[in-house]
RNA sequence: GGCCCCGUAGCGCAGUUGGUUAGCGCGCCGCCCUGUCACGGCGGAGGUCGCGGGUUCGAGUCCCGUCGGGGUCGCCA
């Protein structure tokens, strides 16, 4: 323990004021107690106020911080003095509260000058790390005054979203707000001290680019040097880290900010942040095993040490036994397929493409009531409802359905699909994905409902072997902007690699085609997603005309891409991870609000800064909004959006 | 865009079949209190019940519309 500096340090001129990252969520994460380390003292303070312990005492400290609380006797009163390392309780006697110190108020930003006492046996605070000590002030200044605030800075208060994102700032004064922050930060150098241990290059990207014609709907900057010509900002850095792999720079990496400009959702921001990384010369089982190794990093961040590599599933397997790309296995319950059993029923509605099953365990006791919300449920859904039938304690089968089942249906069902005495069996019968997709939310809800889901448990699998291609009719009838005008469209998107075993073939059976595509699931949630480029020029034209891109259109839209492929582009591949899903999970939040500094409320609107906001008519003119791109013959000149690219080749 | 829920004091909430002056907790302001730590005591201020319209003798409460927020489905390669 170094002497402690008596007064504060004169300010040097030009020093920048370099704050000290918090000890107390290091001291969180590894149970050990902190060591005040002198090189990082700052001007003001000579200690951090949460790192106080019982070896300090005697000593003479400088702090500074928030009055958390003030408990005030007449004669003494005790300040609870807050910085970003903790709280400790300063001890004020009437002597030294006079001036403006007389008059302390919650979050009044202060430093006090003290003597670190111990506590009498009878006064210690077991609640607190340092409540073994108290600091008796000699002086107390106010650095600066707080009026009345808009809600207390209180772990125990609730607050409405509404008013803590307004005062975010307010907000992340509390510990569980703050923390999330913070743990974000070291959930990001995990991940950058592994890939820089394995020589990735740290590279940003544009966020002033060229609108794309796939995904979603992209966010759109005027620009004012060409009128009636916009930017377009990345919804993901895509093109340019495939770009980077033909600039040889064979390991990319970048802690990216992705815009997408669609409805919201809990988990959905307009502006997110995705961990984007590229890697040339590659197969899919090198990225997956880099994916693996940063999981295990960041998870390491909160104690938890995952066992790699994760279990892997098929597509096509998650889909048929989950109903799900992203089946959470954090409990089983899976899905009967009982097309073959029910294939000579008399049943009307299960005569069907698919019929298939999920069990709920204990269902059968179900009120009627409750069976009837699952129908509303399923509806909701845009399904036609969900059939069901329970199983009664002496293994007969009711409820609506079950009578319209001939008896050699009735006396293997139960089997079939796994159900006991007591269960409820939910049917859902029609077109397969649908279907499935009905009863994989059925499944989860099931899981919920029955608390099924061990949730201190942590499910990792990469889902792999997707599918390249998928009928553009399940796209274009649900609204999706399909590329090109075939009936296909890529699944992943439209530069992923078709596996070996289909490169000859995906163009005759493009619905039977796989891809070297993986997602990394976690507890049902994706959080990350990638794939095999595609690095041949001649594959990726096939795989164009698949989706009904002619050559044109895909230089208009891809040119400057399918260019730079031309000039001897390397295998390569990559991945993307969530990162705002990812840091929600490690700090066991429900939504990527909680870990984002300044998120949007829905609508996209910031409660905080009020914008979008509208702009002065001096500002729309000078953004050339208004303006007609006037068709250009001449292919150099600025774009229109219809034209051809003028960076073709 | 569809559906569901919520808007009452700075914050979190209650408010009965429609019926006096709309309450509670915390916070806030003033005074008191020398060992509290969600301190305590006494006193006080603070409300266009989101907004607009309607029904009614009478609306926080019922109806219609609208705005804002949350959730969900569509959508998000």
């Amino acid at each position: 323990m170094v002497a402690p500096r008596p007064g504060p340090r004169p300010h040097l001129p030009g020093c920048p004021h370099v704050g000290a990252p918090s000890r107390s969520y290091r001291e969180h994460l590894s149970g050990e107690p902190v060591v005040d380390r002198p090189e990082r003292k700052i001007m003001l303070r000579t200690h951090e106020a949460g790192t106080l312990r019982q070896s300090n005492v005697g000593d003479t400290v400088t702090l500074t911080g928030w009055v958390a609380k003030r408990r005030d006797h007449g004669g003494v009163a005790f300040v609870d003095l807050r910085d970003a390392s903790g709280v400790v309780q300063v001890v004020a006697r009437d002597e030294v509260l006079t001036g403006a110190a007389h008059g302390l108020r919650s979050e009044y930003c202060i430093k006090v000058t003290g003597k670190v006492t111990a506590r009498e046996a009878k006064d210690v605070n077991p609640n607190l790390p340092t409540g073994e000590v108290d600091v008796v002030a000699d002086e107390i200044e106010v650095l600066s005054e707080a009026a009345a605030l808009p809600f207390q800075i209180d772990e125990r208060i609730t607050v409405g979203e509404e008013a803590r994102l307004k005062y975010r700032y307010l907000d992340l004064r509390r510990q569980a707000p703050g923390d999330a922050i913070r743990l974000r930060s070291k959930v990001s150098q995990a991940a950058r001290s592994v890939l820089g241990e394995r020589d990735f290059v740290e590279i940003e990207t544009p966020t002033l680019t060229r609108s794309t014609p796939e995904g979603a709907r992209d966010f759109l900057v005027p620009a004012r040097l060409a009128p009636g010509s916009w930017y377009a900002l990345p919804q993901s850095p895509q093109l340019f880290k495939q770009l980077l792999m033909v600039a040889g720079m064979e390991r990319y990496y970048q802690i990216a900010r992705c815009y997408r400009d669609e409805d919201f959702r809990a988990d959905r921001q307009p502006e997110f942040t995705q961990l984007d990384i590229e890697m040339s010369f590659v197969e899919q089982d090198d990225v997956i095993e880099l994916g693996e190794s940063i999981a295990k990093a960041v998870w390491k961040t909160i104690g938890v040490d995952l066992p790699t590599p994760f279990p892997r599933m098929t597509y096509a397997d998650a889909m048929a036994k989950y109903g799900s790309d992203k089946p959470d296995l954090r409990f089983g319950n899976e899905l009967t397929d009982c097309t073959e059993f029910f294939s000579d029923t008399t049943f009307r509605v299960f005569q069907a493409e698919y019929v298939g099953a999920v069990v709920m365990p204990g269902g059968a006791s179900q009120p009627r009531r409750q069976l009837d919300a699952w129908q509303e449920w399923a509806k909701q859904r845009g399904a036609k409802g969900l059939a069901y039938v329970l199983v009664a304690e002496d293994g007969s089968l009711t409820g609506p359905v079950a009578k319209n089942l001939s008896e050699t249906e009735t006396s293997g069902l139960a089997e079939h699909v796994g159900a006991k005495p007591g269960d409820c069996i939910f049917f859902a019968a029609g077109a397969t994905k649908a279907s499935r997709a009905l009863l994989g939310a059925a499944r989860l809800e099931i899981g919920k409902r029955c608390e099924l889901i061990d949730e201190n448990a942590w499910s990792f699998l990469w889902v792999v072997d997707a599918p390249l291609f998928e009928p553009a009719a399940d796209a274009v009838a649900s609204g999706d902007v399909a590329v090109g005008a075939g009936k296909w469209t890529a699944v992943h998107h439209a530069f992923t690699m078709p596996k070996a075993e289909y490169l000859d073939t995906f163009e005759a059976n493009p619905g039977e085609a796989l891809a070297y595509a993986y997602d990394m699931v976690c507890n049902g949630n994706e959080i990350g997603g990638g794939s095999i480029r595609i690095h041949r020029r001649d594959i990726q034209e096939r795989v164009f005309k698949v989706m009904g891109l002619s050559q044109e259109d895909a230089q208009e839209k891809f040119g400057f891409l399918l260019e730079a492929f031309s000039f001897g582009a390397p295998p390569h591949g990559g991945i993307a991870f969530g990162w705002d899903r990812i840091v929600s999970l490690l700090a066991g939040v429900d939504s990527i609000r909680e870990v984002i500094a300044f998120p949007k409320s829905g609508g996209g609107y910031d409660p905080l800064t009020a914008a979008p906001a509208p702009i002065t008519a001096q500002q729309r003119k000078e953004a050339g909004i208004d303006a007609k791109p006037e068709p250009k013959k001449d292919a150099a000149s600025p774009a229109a959006p219809d034209e051809v690219s003028p960076t073709q080749s």
